[in-house]
DNA sequence: ACCCAGGTGGCTT
DNA sequence: AAGCCACATGGG
């Protein structure tokens, strides 16, 4: 079969990674756990092998420059400074933090995310997954084959916009099938939103199908807004045991994250997030 | 048979 | 503005 693997990129020095915890804390849906603490995965338009021993960050890659893959993984940020930063008012924080050292905030494409995030709305992540990879088997070009598995890339917007709802009610989607259609006709009139965060926010709020939970959820992982403090089931949990939180009082989670967590509040989510859903 | 999952749209007060 | 409830699907 075709060798899928182009070149090899090194990254050397990366502190503060741990790729279980990237991959693993539910900010994306594409990547596979290997048997030797490797991960496996498309990224856009890309394939994708990670491996990380000690501090070098090795990746096989179909593509992509060294450029595009350093962002990806966000290898520009310092997370050490971050987490003593957040953990350092809070128990509860530092507690997550300790245990969920190795996340970082990927930097991925915003359609693949606005789509991906779309689809998860009431969902749990193993049946995102599955409606993700059927979506992308269908309708994403192949990228190469390898071990015995193909792998196709994230489907293009103009593709999807074309699609009737029975397209995706066949992959599973129930009832979001027509919301995707629709929403990648606005993304290609509308591109990616820009301006402040609560322009961007307005923006997304705007697409059928997208409410306060999932715009902050494409507002962390799509478009850099680290400051997005999404509240699904599991956040409201911590919320509740950390803070005393009625589990219903969203307004008055979102209130505190606002003044007490600011311009982390994305990060914290993040790290709280995965330690309670384990 | 229920309840839940990275919730939201739409309708009714 | 706030309170209901239906919405597909699959696992526990």
């Amino acid at each position: 079969m075709n060798e899928i693997i182009t070149h090899r990129l090194e990254f050397t020095g990366v502190c503060d990674m741990n790729l279980t915890h990237v991959f693993e804390c539910g900010q994306c849906f594409r990547w596979t756990a290997g048997d030797d603490g490797s991960y496996t995965g498309v990224a856009g338009q890309y394939f994708c092998r990670a491996l990380l021993t000690g501090t070098t960050l090795v990746l096989d890659v179909s593509g992509g420059d060294r450029e595009f893959w350093y962002d990806y993984f966000d290898l520009g940020t310092d997370y050490g400074r971050i987490k003593r930063t957040i953990g350092a008012a809070d128990k509860g924080i530092a507690a997550a933090v300790e245990h969920c050292y190795g996340i970082r905030i990927l930097q991925q494409d915003f359609y693949e995310v606005l789509i991906s995030f779309i689809i998860s709305q009431n969902n749990n992540i193993p049946r995102i997954k599955a409606c993700i990879e059927a979506m992308c088997r269908e309708y994403g070009k192949e990228i190469g084959c390898r071990g015995g598995i193909e792998y196709y890339a994230f489907p293009e917007a103009e593709l999807l916009a074309e699609l009737s709802h029975e397209s995706f009610a066949s992959l599973k989607f129930g009832y979001r099938s027509d919301y995707l259609p629709k929403a990648s006709r606005r993304f290609l009139e509308r591109g990616k939103p820009r301006g402040t965060a609560e322009e961007k926010r307005r923006e997304l709020l705007e697409y059928t199908g997208i409410g306060p939970k999932v715009a902050n959820c494409i507002m962390l992982f799509g478009l850099g807004e680290v400051s997005a403090f999404p509240i699904d089931t599991w956040v409201r949990t911590f919320m509740s045991d950390l803070y005393g939180f009625a589990k219903d009082d969203i307004k008055g989670m979102e209130k505190y994250a606002k003044e007490h967590f600011g311009k982390y509040g994305g990060y914290i989510q993040q790290y709280l997030f995965y330690y309670y859903r384990g």
